[in-house]
DNA sequence: GCAAGGCATCGACGAATGTCAATGGATCGG
DNA sequence: CCGATCCATTGACATTCGTCGATGCCTTGC
């Protein structure tokens, strides 16, 4: 991959085209933050999470499911997705199941949310 | 906030959980910020923009393939993808393409990448 | 003009994703 | 105990995605 460069002439060519890059991230913080950005990547979810920012604190799936047009096997599905991704939490209370923003969020997951408008 | 329904048996359900939920985003709005996450839902895209973001000038795609274990068409399909998400920029000088972080990104999308370590 | 190299595009294939219908497990009110 | 309600899980299906190999288009160097 190194290239030849005629150090005489090309002034402004200088770089032949290659240039020493930032060493990358760790492999598995790349991972890490790209699962976050999975997570986050439906309209459904992003719905969900802004609903939970909005409403400070735990919302009932019988709200998702209320607000969406969608089943609500297709509800629950999206919801374990922000679950498994650790950006959710929920317990249950008689009958319902409740969901809110987990308060441990780490740094990535934080801005990465704070990009939602 | 739990409305308290008498027995005036509404056509509607009673709910005893159900919460006023905040107006939801846009369905546009919503779209678009998926489609900056789904963008960045991937290690080797977030690593792409990590690179973008830390050399502070124009990346050569050779730089690219020669950064990961890809192969040149995996490489070149991916910085299509950042592309056509709107996130980069790309010109021809030479032989040679270069891409860079586009300098007019919209506000989600500069806090979505600010989420990157 | 020709050969070489850098890149994008195409075609293909397995894996993952979003959605639904059907089912099952809890929990509550009679 | 019974039936009703809420929710999670399962199975199925079409779509999208990540990856590769092959090919084609440009630009450069000879």
């Amino acid at each position: 991959m190194a290239k030849r460069v005629p150090a005489l002439e090309a002034p402004e060519r200088v770089r032949g085209c290659c240039v020493q890059l930032a060493p990358p991230l760790p492999d598995e913080t790349a991972a890490d933050v790209a699962e976050i950005f999975r997570a986050l990547a439906d309209p459904t979810r992003i719905q969900m999470v802004h609903m939970l920012e909005a409403a400070r604190e735990p919302v009932c799936v019988c709200d998702f499911t209320a607000a969406f047009d969608l089943g609500q096997p297709t509800v629950s599905h999206h919801l374990a997705k922000l679950k498994a991704a650790g950006l959710v939490d929920s317990f249950k209370r008689g009958v319902w199941a409740f969901y809110r923003l987990r308060d441990d969020l780490p740094v990535a997951a934080r801005r990465a949310i704070a990009a939602i408008p």
